[in-house]
RNA sequence: GCGGGGAUCGCCUAGCCCGGUAGGGCGUGGGAUUGCUAAUCCCAUGUCAGCAAUGACUCGGGGGUUCAAAUCCCCCUCCCCGCGCCA
Protein backbone atom coordinates (compact mmCIF):
# COMPACT_ATOMS: atom_id res chain seq x y z
CA UNK A 1 0.00 0.00 0.00
CA UNK A 2 0.97 3.25 -0.99
CA UNK A 3 1.16 6.65 1.85
CA UNK A 4 -2.37 7.67 1.52
CA UNK A 5 -0.58 11.50 1.46
CA UNK A 6 0.80 10.83 -1.73
CA UNK A 7 -2.76 10.50 -3.17
CA UNK A 8 -3.60 14.03 -1.40
CA UNK A 9 -0.64 16.04 -2.16
CA UNK A 10 0.97 14.42 -5.35
CA UNK A 11 -1.34 12.49 -7.73
CA UNK A 12 0.58 13.75 -10.74
CA UNK A 13 2.97 11.04 -9.37
CA UNK A 14 0.53 8.62 -9.28
CA UNK A 15 -1.18 8.95 -12.35
CA UNK A 16 3.14 8.94 -13.85
CA UNK A 17 3.89 5.43 -12.37
CA UNK A 18 0.96 4.13 -13.10
CA UNK A 19 1.46 5.10 -16.82
CA UNK A 20 5.08 3.50 -16.51
CA UNK A 21 3.66 0.09 -15.10
CA UNK A 22 1.16 0.42 -17.89
CA UNK A 23 -1.66 -0.15 -15.36
CA UNK A 24 -5.15 0.43 -15.70
CA UNK A 25 -6.91 2.15 -12.61
CA UNK A 26 -9.31 4.96 -12.20
CA UNK A 27 -7.21 7.42 -10.09
CA UNK A 28 -10.30 9.75 -9.74
CA UNK A 29 -12.34 7.13 -8.48
CA UNK A 30 -9.70 6.64 -5.57
CA UNK A 31 -9.44 10.87 -4.91
CA UNK A 32 -13.15 11.37 -4.65
CA UNK A 33 -13.63 8.05 -2.22
CA UNK A 34 -10.71 9.38 -0.25
CA UNK A 35 -12.33 12.79 -0.02
CA UNK A 36 -15.30 11.34 1.35
CA UNK A 37 -13.95 9.07 3.97
CA UNK A 38 -12.40 11.83 5.65
CA UNK A 39 -15.47 13.59 5.68
CA UNK A 40 -17.29 10.40 7.22
CA UNK A 41 -14.54 9.93 9.50
CA UNK A 42 -14.89 13.99 10.95
CA UNK A 43 -18.72 13.21 11.01
CA UNK A 44 -18.39 10.25 12.47
CA UNK A 45 -16.16 11.49 15.57
CA UNK A 46 -18.84 14.44 16.21
CA UNK A 47 -21.49 12.05 16.69
CA UNK A 48 -19.10 10.13 19.07
CA UNK A 49 -17.89 12.79 20.89
CA UNK A 50 -21.62 13.48 21.70
CA UNK A 51 -22.65 9.71 22.61
CA UNK A 52 -19.81 10.45 25.16
CA UNK A 53 -20.63 13.46 26.68
CA UNK A 54 -23.97 12.82 27.05
CA UNK A 55 -22.94 8.92 28.74
CA UNK A 56 -20.32 10.73 31.10
CA UNK A 57 -23.64 13.32 32.05
CA UNK A 58 -25.99 10.48 32.57
CA UNK A 59 -23.83 8.79 34.62
CA UNK A 60 -23.32 11.81 36.98
CA UNK A 61 -26.64 12.81 37.32
CA UNK A 62 -27.50 9.24 38.19
CA UNK A 63 -24.70 8.91 40.81
CA UNK A 64 -26.03 11.71 42.63
CA UNK A 65 -29.68 10.70 42.24
CA UNK A 66 -31.22 13.28 40.09
CA UNK A 67 -33.71 11.99 36.77
CA UNK A 68 -31.69 11.05 34.05
CA UNK A 69 -35.00 10.37 32.06
CA UNK A 70 -34.44 13.46 29.73
CA UNK A 71 -31.20 12.86 29.26
CA UNK A 72 -31.36 9.12 27.81
CA UNK A 73 -34.00 9.79 25.82
CA UNK A 74 -31.99 12.12 24.00
CA UNK A 75 -28.72 10.37 24.10
CA UNK A 76 -31.14 7.70 22.33
CA UNK A 77 -31.80 10.35 19.14
CA UNK A 78 -27.94 10.43 19.05
CA UNK A 79 -27.05 6.90 19.38
CA UNK A 80 -29.54 5.94 16.15
CA UNK A 81 -27.96 8.61 14.72
CA UNK A 82 -24.09 7.53 14.97
CA UNK A 83 -25.48 3.69 13.84
CA UNK A 84 -26.81 5.60 10.60
CA UNK A 85 -23.76 7.24 10.31
CA UNK A 86 -21.47 4.52 10.82
CA UNK A 87 -22.54 2.26 8.23
CA UNK A 88 -22.33 4.71 5.68
CA UNK A 89 -18.88 5.40 6.73
CA UNK A 90 -18.34 1.37 6.93
CA UNK A 91 -19.80 0.69 3.26
CA UNK A 92 -16.54 3.88 2.24
CA UNK A 93 -14.23 2.66 4.00
CA UNK A 94 -14.58 -1.02 2.54
CA UNK A 95 -14.48 1.03 -1.32
CA UNK A 96 -11.36 2.71 -0.12
CA UNK A 97 -9.42 0.00 1.20
CA UNK A 98 -10.11 -2.21 -2.08
CA UNK A 99 -9.22 0.93 -3.91
CA UNK A 100 -5.83 1.87 -2.33
CA UNK A 101 -4.91 -1.81 -1.49
CA UNK A 102 -4.78 -2.35 -5.12
CA UNK A 103 -2.45 0.57 -6.50
CA UNK A 104 0.98 -0.78 -7.06
CA UNK A 105 4.07 0.35 -5.37
CA UNK A 106 6.06 3.90 -6.38
CA UNK A 107 8.73 3.11 -8.46
CA UNK A 108 12.67 4.04 -7.71
CA UNK A 109 14.11 6.67 -9.97
CA UNK A 110 16.68 4.38 -11.39
CA UNK A 111 14.19 2.29 -13.24
CA UNK A 112 14.07 2.12 -16.74
CA UNK A 113 10.95 2.49 -18.24
CA UNK A 114 9.29 0.34 -20.90
CA UNK A 115 6.45 -2.24 -21.93
CA UNK A 116 8.25 -5.32 -21.02
CA UNK A 117 11.61 -7.50 -20.67
CA UNK A 118 13.09 -5.71 -23.46
CA UNK A 119 13.90 -2.56 -21.56
CA UNK A 120 14.98 -4.13 -18.55
CA UNK A 121 19.13 -2.79 -18.34
CA UNK A 122 21.50 -5.20 -17.93
CA UNK A 123 23.99 -3.69 -15.10
CA UNK A 124 26.72 -6.92 -15.07
CA UNK A 125 28.28 -9.99 -16.76
CA UNK A 126 30.19 -12.74 -15.05
CA UNK A 127 31.64 -16.14 -16.69
CA UNK A 128 32.27 -17.67 -19.75
CA UNK A 129 29.06 -18.13 -22.13
CA UNK A 130 29.53 -20.91 -24.41
CA UNK A 131 27.21 -23.40 -25.68
CA UNK A 132 26.62 -26.49 -24.86
CA UNK A 133 25.24 -29.58 -26.46
CA UNK A 134 22.29 -31.24 -23.98
CA UNK A 135 19.80 -29.09 -22.18
CA UNK A 136 19.03 -29.97 -18.96
CA UNK A 137 16.29 -32.75 -19.62
CA UNK A 138 18.96 -34.70 -21.79
CA UNK A 139 21.60 -33.68 -19.74
CA UNK A 140 19.30 -35.51 -16.46
CA UNK A 141 18.30 -38.61 -18.19
CA UNK A 142 16.80 -41.19 -15.40
CA UNK A 143 17.53 -38.74 -12.66
CA UNK A 144 14.35 -37.20 -13.73
CA UNK A 145 11.31 -38.75 -14.64
CA UNK A 146 8.49 -36.49 -16.01
CA UNK A 147 6.07 -38.72 -17.59
CA UNK A 148 5.17 -40.79 -14.41
CA UNK A 149 4.55 -37.19 -12.68
CA UNK A 150 2.08 -36.09 -14.99
CA UNK A 151 0.87 -39.42 -14.69
CA UNK A 152 0.31 -39.02 -10.70
CA UNK A 153 0.05 -35.28 -10.52
CA UNK A 154 -0.41 -33.19 -13.83
CA UNK A 155 2.22 -31.13 -16.16
CA UNK A 156 5.21 -29.20 -14.26
CA UNK A 157 5.36 -31.71 -11.88
CA UNK A 158 8.33 -33.83 -11.24
CA UNK A 159 10.13 -37.03 -9.76
CA UNK A 160 13.55 -36.39 -9.12
CA UNK A 161 16.17 -39.40 -8.38
CA UNK A 162 19.66 -40.39 -6.72
CA UNK A 163 21.73 -37.67 -7.97
CA UNK A 164 19.70 -34.90 -8.27
CA UNK A 165 17.79 -34.96 -4.95
CA UNK A 166 21.15 -35.15 -3.75
CA UNK A 167 21.83 -32.17 -5.07
CA UNK A 168 18.60 -30.85 -4.16
CA UNK A 169 19.19 -31.20 -0.65
CA UNK A 170 22.59 -29.93 -0.65
CA UNK A 171 22.04 -26.35 -2.76
CA UNK A 172 19.23 -26.10 0.55
CA UNK A 173 22.21 -26.92 2.84
CA UNK A 174 24.70 -24.80 1.29
CA UNK A 175 22.83 -22.13 0.66
CA UNK A 176 21.74 -21.91 4.48
CA UNK A 177 25.61 -22.13 5.36
CA UNK A 178 25.78 -19.45 2.84
CA UNK A 179 23.74 -17.13 4.61
CA UNK A 180 24.49 -18.00 7.96
CA UNK A 181 27.92 -17.07 7.31
CA UNK A 182 26.12 -13.33 6.35
CA UNK A 183 24.09 -13.26 9.92
CA UNK A 184 20.81 -13.98 8.56
CA UNK A 185 18.67 -15.89 11.18
CA UNK A 186 17.17 -19.38 9.49
CA UNK A 187 13.71 -19.71 9.37
CA UNK A 188 11.50 -22.12 8.42
CA UNK A 189 8.09 -21.02 8.30
CA UNK A 190 4.55 -22.14 7.72
CA UNK A 191 3.70 -23.41 4.71
CA UNK A 192 -0.12 -22.30 4.61
CA UNK A 193 -1.00 -18.76 5.75
CA UNK A 194 -4.18 -17.33 6.09
CA UNK A 195 -5.82 -14.86 3.63
CA UNK A 196 -4.66 -11.62 5.67
CA UNK A 197 -1.36 -12.52 5.98
CA UNK A 198 -1.08 -13.49 2.19
CA UNK A 199 -2.51 -10.32 1.40
CA UNK A 200 -0.43 -8.29 2.98
CA UNK A 201 2.40 -9.81 1.08
CA UNK A 202 0.99 -9.74 -2.65
CA UNK A 203 -1.85 -7.72 -4.83
CA UNK A 204 -5.33 -8.99 -5.24
CA UNK A 205 -5.02 -10.39 -8.20
CA UNK A 206 -2.25 -12.25 -8.09
CA UNK A 207 -4.34 -14.62 -5.83
CA UNK A 208 -5.80 -16.09 -8.65
CA UNK A 209 -2.59 -16.74 -11.13
CA UNK A 210 -0.50 -18.23 -8.34
CA UNK A 211 -1.93 -19.02 -5.12
CA UNK A 212 -3.48 -22.89 -4.06
CA UNK A 213 -6.19 -22.53 -1.72
CA UNK A 214 -7.31 -25.22 0.93
CA UNK A 215 -10.51 -26.25 0.39
CA UNK A 216 -12.75 -25.34 3.26
CA UNK A 217 -10.23 -23.87 5.37
CA UNK A 218 -8.51 -20.17 5.36
CA UNK A 219 -5.79 -21.32 4.00
CA UNK A 220 -3.31 -20.57 1.08
CA UNK A 221 0.06 -22.36 0.02
CA UNK A 222 2.70 -20.31 -0.01
CA UNK A 223 4.26 -19.11 -3.02
CA UNK A 224 7.36 -18.44 -1.23
CA UNK A 225 8.96 -18.37 1.84
CA UNK A 226 8.45 -14.21 1.88
CA UNK A 227 4.73 -14.59 2.00
CA UNK A 228 5.32 -16.18 5.80
CA UNK A 229 8.26 -13.92 6.53
CA UNK A 230 6.42 -10.32 4.84
CA UNK A 231 3.52 -11.28 7.51
CA UNK A 232 5.73 -12.63 10.65
CA UNK A 233 6.22 -9.25 11.90
CA UNK A 234 2.98 -7.66 11.20
CA UNK A 235 1.20 -5.81 13.78
CA UNK A 236 3.72 -5.32 15.23
CA UNK A 237 6.20 -2.21 16.94
CA UNK A 238 9.60 -3.33 16.00
CA UNK A 239 12.48 -2.06 18.79
CA UNK A 240 14.56 0.11 16.08
CA UNK A 241 18.19 -1.39 18.05
CA UNK A 242 16.98 -4.21 16.66
CA UNK A 243 17.18 -3.44 12.87
CA UNK A 244 17.91 -5.22 10.49
CA UNK A 245 16.24 -8.08 10.68
CA UNK A 246 17.86 -10.45 8.34
CA UNK A 247 16.41 -13.79 7.63
CA UNK A 248 17.13 -16.75 5.58
CA UNK A 249 13.51 -18.52 4.77
CA UNK A 250 13.51 -21.95 3.70
CA UNK A 251 10.36 -24.01 2.38
CA UNK A 252 8.96 -25.37 -0.51
CA UNK A 253 6.88 -22.90 -2.96
CA UNK A 254 3.86 -23.94 -4.83
CA UNK A 255 2.64 -21.96 -7.42
CA UNK A 256 -0.23 -22.30 -9.73
CA UNK A 257 1.53 -20.94 -12.69
CA UNK A 258 -2.30 -20.20 -14.58
CA UNK A 259 -0.84 -17.18 -16.80
CA UNK A 260 2.00 -19.13 -18.24
CA UNK A 261 0.45 -21.47 -20.58
CA UNK A 262 2.58 -22.60 -23.08
CA UNK A 263 5.90 -21.11 -21.82
CA UNK A 264 8.81 -23.42 -20.43
CA UNK A 265 6.52 -26.25 -20.95
CA UNK A 266 9.34 -28.85 -20.73
CA UNK A 267 11.56 -29.72 -17.88
CA UNK A 268 11.85 -28.37 -14.23
CA UNK A 269 12.16 -24.78 -15.18
CA UNK A 270 8.77 -23.77 -14.65
CA UNK A 271 6.78 -25.79 -11.68
CA UNK A 272 4.24 -26.29 -9.30
CA UNK A 273 6.01 -26.93 -6.77
CA UNK A 274 10.42 -26.16 -5.45
CA UNK A 275 12.13 -25.67 -2.71
CA UNK A 276 13.45 -22.14 -2.07
CA UNK A 277 16.27 -20.54 0.23
CA UNK A 278 14.79 -17.21 -0.03
CA UNK A 279 16.61 -13.53 1.69
CA UNK A 280 13.90 -11.37 3.41
CA UNK A 281 15.12 -8.29 5.08
CA UNK A 282 13.52 -5.54 7.22
CA UNK A 283 14.86 -1.98 7.40
CA UNK A 284 14.58 1.17 8.78
CA UNK A 285 13.62 3.62 5.33
CA UNK A 286 17.30 5.12 5.36
CA UNK A 287 19.00 1.87 5.13
CA UNK A 288 17.19 -0.09 2.49
CA UNK A 289 18.35 0.87 -0.60
CA UNK A 290 22.22 -0.06 1.17
CA UNK A 291 20.70 -3.29 1.72
CA UNK A 292 19.26 -3.72 -1.38
CA UNK A 293 22.81 -3.92 -2.92
CA UNK A 294 23.77 -6.10 -0.21
CA UNK A 295 21.55 -8.59 -0.84
CA UNK A 296 22.15 -8.53 -4.63
CA UNK A 297 25.89 -9.10 -3.59
CA UNK A 298 25.28 -11.68 -1.54
CA UNK A 299 23.78 -13.85 -4.32
CA UNK A 300 26.02 -12.90 -6.93
CA UNK A 301 28.48 -14.58 -4.71
CA UNK A 302 26.47 -18.09 -4.48
CA UNK A 303 26.31 -18.08 -8.41
CA UNK A 304 30.62 -17.36 -8.36
CA UNK A 305 30.81 -20.01 -6.36
CA UNK A 306 29.01 -22.53 -7.91
CA UNK A 307 30.67 -21.27 -11.08
CA UNK A 308 27.27 -20.86 -12.74
CA UNK A 309 27.99 -17.91 -15.52
CA UNK A 310 25.27 -14.79 -15.27
CA UNK A 311 24.18 -11.10 -15.45
CA UNK A 312 22.55 -8.80 -13.42
CA UNK A 313 19.48 -7.08 -14.72
CA UNK A 314 17.38 -4.22 -13.60
CA UNK A 315 13.66 -5.02 -14.25
CA UNK A 316 11.79 -2.75 -16.34
CA UNK A 317 9.00 -0.55 -15.03
CA UNK A 318 6.40 -2.70 -17.08
CA UNK A 319 8.03 -6.03 -16.10
CA UNK A 320 8.70 -5.14 -12.60
CA UNK A 321 6.19 -6.91 -9.80
CA UNK A 322 3.19 -4.94 -8.41
CA UNK A 323 4.75 -4.73 -4.76
CA UNK A 324 8.06 -3.84 -5.74
CA UNK A 325 10.26 -0.58 -6.53
CA UNK A 326 13.04 -1.73 -8.06
CA UNK A 327 13.93 -5.45 -8.91
CA UNK A 328 17.58 -6.94 -9.57
CA UNK A 329 17.15 -10.33 -11.65
CA UNK A 330 20.60 -12.25 -11.93
CA UNK A 331 20.11 -14.74 -15.19
CA UNK A 332 22.59 -17.64 -14.86
CA UNK A 333 23.82 -18.60 -18.32
CA UNK A 334 22.19 -21.69 -19.49
CA UNK A 335 24.74 -23.17 -21.93
CA UNK A 336 22.21 -26.32 -23.31
CA UNK A 337 19.71 -23.21 -24.33
CA UNK A 338 22.68 -20.62 -25.23
CA UNK A 339 20.34 -18.30 -22.85
CA UNK A 340 20.35 -16.38 -19.82
CA UNK A 341 17.27 -17.23 -17.49
CA UNK A 342 16.07 -16.62 -14.46
CA UNK A 343 17.42 -17.30 -11.45
CA UNK A 344 17.35 -14.14 -8.93
CA UNK A 345 14.54 -12.05 -7.75
CA UNK A 346 16.08 -9.63 -5.54
CA UNK A 347 13.46 -6.47 -4.52
CA UNK A 348 12.93 -3.62 -2.40
CA UNK A 349 9.48 -3.32 -1.44
CA UNK A 350 10.17 -0.09 0.64
CA UNK A 351 7.19 0.80 2.79
CA UNK A 352 4.68 -0.76 0.55
CA UNK A 353 4.30 -4.67 2.32
CA UNK A 354 4.77 -2.72 5.55
CA UNK A 355 1.91 -1.02 5.46
CA UNK A 356 -0.72 -3.11 4.55
CA UNK A 357 1.01 -5.50 7.40
CA UNK A 358 1.23 -2.43 9.90
CA UNK A 359 4.77 -3.02 10.46
CA UNK A 360 6.26 -0.25 12.22
CA UNK A 361 9.62 0.66 14.16
CA UNK A 362 10.79 3.45 16.45
CA UNK A 363 13.93 3.84 18.22
CA UNK A 364 13.51 5.34 21.53
CA UNK A 365 9.61 4.33 23.69
CA UNK A 366 8.00 8.10 23.09
CA UNK A 367 9.06 8.23 19.38
CA UNK A 368 6.26 7.75 16.85
CA UNK A 369 6.20 4.75 15.06
CA UNK A 370 7.36 4.68 10.78
CA UNK A 371 6.77 2.01 8.90
CA UNK A 372 10.12 -0.09 7.94
CA UNK A 373 11.16 -1.61 4.71
CA UNK A 374 10.78 -5.00 3.41
CA UNK A 375 13.42 -6.74 0.76
CA UNK A 376 13.07 -10.15 -0.50
CA UNK A 377 15.34 -12.03 -2.92
CA UNK A 378 16.08 -15.05 -4.08
CA UNK A 379 18.95 -17.06 -3.06
CA UNK A 380 18.68 -19.98 -4.42
CA UNK A 381 15.42 -21.96 -6.13
CA UNK A 382 16.64 -25.48 -6.46
CA UNK A 383 14.85 -26.43 -9.53
CA UNK A 384 16.11 -23.75 -11.95
CA UNK A 385 19.67 -24.23 -10.52
CA UNK A 386 20.13 -27.32 -10.97
CA UNK A 387 19.08 -26.84 -14.66
CA UNK A 388 21.75 -24.36 -14.50
CA UNK A 389 24.35 -26.61 -13.12
CA UNK A 390 23.23 -29.60 -15.49
CA UNK A 391 23.81 -27.57 -18.27
CA UNK A 392 26.77 -25.54 -17.40
CA UNK A 393 28.31 -28.55 -15.53
CA UNK A 394 27.49 -31.45 -18.42
CA UNK A 395 30.36 -33.77 -19.00
CA UNK A 396 31.20 -35.59 -23.00
CA UNK A 397 30.30 -38.96 -21.06
CA UNK A 398 27.15 -37.61 -20.04
CA UNK A 399 27.71 -36.73 -16.30
CA UNK A 400 27.48 -33.76 -14.32
CA UNK A 401 30.57 -32.29 -12.50
CA UNK A 402 29.03 -31.33 -8.75
CA UNK A 403 30.63 -27.56 -8.14
CA UNK A 404 33.19 -27.84 -5.07
CA UNK A 405 31.45 -26.16 -2.53
CA UNK A 406 28.90 -28.91 -2.62
CA UNK A 407 30.81 -32.01 -2.88
CA UNK A 408 31.18 -32.00 0.91
CA UNK A 409 27.15 -31.96 0.96
CA UNK A 410 26.87 -34.42 -1.19
CA UNK A 411 29.67 -36.71 -0.72
CA UNK A 412 29.91 -36.80 -4.55
CA UNK A 413 32.19 -35.04 -7.17
CA UNK A 414 30.22 -36.36 -9.91
CA UNK A 415 26.29 -37.44 -11.01
C1' G B 1 -11.82 -34.92 19.09
C1' C B 2 -13.97 -34.42 24.46
C1' G B 3 -14.04 -31.85 29.32
C1' G B 4 -12.19 -27.69 32.27
C1' G B 5 -9.58 -22.88 32.65
C1' G B 6 -7.83 -18.57 30.15
C1' A B 7 -6.62 -14.04 26.47
C1' U B 8 -6.65 -6.49 29.59
C1' C B 9 -1.90 -0.61 26.79
C1' G B 10 6.31 -4.29 25.84
C1' C B 11 5.99 -7.96 30.42
C1' C B 12 3.03 -8.97 35.10
C1' U B 13 -1.55 -7.75 37.04
C1' A B 14 -6.54 -5.02 39.10
C1' G B 15 -11.35 -4.24 37.14
C1' C B 16 -15.88 -8.69 35.13
C1' C B 17 -20.04 -11.57 39.81
C1' C B 18 -23.11 -6.15 40.57
C1' G B 19 -22.70 -2.24 32.89
C1' G B 20 -21.42 4.33 33.49
C1' U B 21 -13.92 8.20 31.78
C1' A B 22 -9.21 0.92 32.07
C1' G B 23 -6.02 1.51 37.72
C1' G B 24 -1.31 -0.38 39.71
C1' G B 25 3.67 -2.74 39.42
C1' C B 26 7.97 -3.95 36.36
C1' G B 27 10.61 -2.50 32.19
C1' U B 28 11.86 1.48 28.82
C1' G B 29 12.80 6.90 27.48
C1' G B 30 13.72 11.91 29.29
C1' G B 31 15.03 15.04 33.38
C1' A B 32 16.65 16.39 38.58
C1' U B 33 20.24 15.25 42.29
C1' U B 34 24.87 13.23 44.41
C1' G B 35 32.99 12.41 42.99
C1' C B 36 31.52 7.82 39.35
C1' U B 37 28.17 3.67 39.42
C1' A B 38 24.08 2.53 42.27
C1' A B 39 20.04 4.46 44.94
C1' U B 40 16.27 8.28 45.23
C1' C B 41 12.74 11.78 43.19
C1' C B 42 9.88 14.07 39.01
C1' C B 43 7.79 13.59 34.04
C1' A B 44 6.56 10.46 29.99
C1' U B 45 5.37 5.62 28.22
C1' G B 46 -1.47 1.59 23.63
C1' U B 47 -3.09 3.59 18.46
C1' C B 48 -4.73 7.45 14.99
C1' A B 49 -5.63 12.71 13.31
C1' G B 50 -3.63 17.62 14.53
C1' C B 51 1.53 22.79 14.89
C1' A B 52 -1.36 22.71 19.14
C1' A B 53 -5.52 22.91 22.24
C1' U B 54 -8.15 18.80 21.70
C1' G B 55 -10.85 14.71 19.87
C1' A B 56 -11.62 9.72 18.44
C1' C B 57 -10.36 4.73 18.93
C1' U B 58 -8.45 0.56 22.08
C1' C B 59 -9.48 -4.82 26.87
C1' G B 60 -7.92 -11.86 21.27
C1' G B 61 -11.66 -11.32 16.61
C1' G B 62 -16.83 -10.84 14.99
C1' G B 63 -22.03 -10.32 16.06
C1' G B 64 -26.06 -9.21 19.70
C1' U B 65 -28.62 -6.89 24.14
C1' U B 66 -28.54 -1.69 26.11
C1' C B 67 -29.29 5.29 26.24
C1' A B 68 -24.39 3.18 27.55
C1' A B 69 -20.32 -3.05 27.19
C1' A B 70 -13.48 -4.83 29.33
C1' U B 71 -18.01 -6.13 32.22
C1' C B 72 -24.18 -9.44 30.11
C1' C B 73 -25.46 -13.13 25.76
C1' C B 74 -23.95 -15.91 21.10
C1' C B 75 -20.22 -17.48 17.44
C1' C B 76 -15.02 -17.91 16.01
C1' U B 77 -9.55 -17.98 16.79
C1' C B 78 -5.50 -18.91 19.81
C1' C B 79 -3.11 -20.49 24.57
C1' C B 80 -2.89 -23.61 29.23
C1' C B 81 -4.43 -28.26 32.13
C1' G B 82 -6.52 -33.28 31.87
C1' C B 83 -8.30 -37.38 28.66
C1' G B 84 -8.23 -39.60 23.70
C1' C B 85 -5.67 -40.17 18.97
C1' C B 86 -1.01 -39.77 16.46
C1' A B 87 4.40 -39.01 12.70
Amino acid sequence: MIDPRIIRERPDDIRHMLQCRAVDYDLDALVLCEQERRRHMADTDRLRQERNDCGRTISASKKSGEDAGLLIKHMKVVSARLQVQEIAQAANEEKYQKLIRSIPNMIHDTVPVGPDDTANAETGRWGPTDSKPGNHISVAGDLLDMERASKVAGSRFYYLKDGLVRLNYALLSYALDHLSKYGYVLVQPPYMINRQSMEGAIIAEDFEDVIYKIQDKDLYMIGTSEHAMAAMHSDEIIDGKTLPLRYAGVSPCFRKEAGAHGTDQKGIFRVHQFEKVEQFVYTKPEQSWAEHQRMLCISEQFYKSLEIPYRTVILSSGDMGKVASKTYDIEAWMAGQSAYREVVSCSNCTDYQARRLMIRYRDRTNDKPQYLHTLNSTLVATTRTMVAIMENHQRADGHIDIPKPLQSYMNLKVI
